[in-house]
DNA sequence: GCAAAAATGCGACAAGTGTCGCACGATAAA
DNA sequence: TTTATCGTGCGACACTTGTCGCATTTTTGC
């Protein structure tokens, strides 16, 4: 899976928490967070539809957006990263660790596990 | 500090292990992970002397390069980038988590837990 | 029905990265 | 000293990413 860069991560989150958004939901909600501008938010959804991350549906004349991968899956993938890559760790790491992540919910926290130990293909 | 990219972060890896190193013996040595060209590593190595990753010294006619930037100092950024900017964590993560990295030696956890703790400028 | 506001479709540009290749001076081996 | 090798200095090119802007088409509030 594509890893996503930082401000695509951040439209991500957004659509984790309620989705389908328009552009401009998106935008508006993004904001606080990215300081750019709307043509940028624009931007960056079209590419993210390019790479898998999101999936662009017309309703009408206008677009709206999903998400197409699944947070767990991102966060867990990104993690992995972090512990091979850098660390260059072979055990997994334990999910306790983000236990505390107010985007991980109790009930994924045993998904979270699951793909954390599961080897993963380089 | 500079984040490292992927192959950027495989020569400090061999800097941090025993450096000085010239441009060969690193292209040597990280040609079993990276299978790129001879240029390709002198190339890098180039832009890491300039956004100071390593320092490049003249011995004779030769170049020698040294790691700029300290290891666990690195490791620990990268970690707290993870817990921030994904995971949106407050609280510092537990050094246990890494103390089986054989990049991490026993006598580093302490400095490594230090650097966890403390807040990073945003 | 029309003008203002919003959404789209694109194109653009600079910076950063991955990845080479080539020409030239320095060195070491024959 | 002549040559084969090695190291260095650069330039180059394609792609990705951050970040916009503009011209058109739609929508919508009088």
């Amino acid at each position: 899976m594509q890893q996503p860069t930082a401000p695509e991560l951040e439209i991500l989150k957004l659509l984790w928490q309620k989705h389908p958004r328009s552009a401009r939901e998106i935008h508006d909600s993004l904001i606080e967070k990215i300081h750019w501008s709307y043509s940028s938010t624009r931007k960056t959804l079209e590419r993210m539809g390019e790479k898998g991350l999101v999936s662009i549906e017309d309703q009408g004349n206008k677009k709206i957006y999903n998400a197409r991968v699944e947070k767990i899956a991102v966060l867990a993938a990104m993690t992995k990263d972090l512990a091979k890559r850098v660390f260059e760790l072979d055990s997994p790491l334990p999910v306790a660790m983000f236990a505390d992540s107010h985007l991980v919910k109790d009930e994924e926290l045993e998904e979270l596990e699951r793909l954390l130990n599961q080897k993963s293909e380089d």
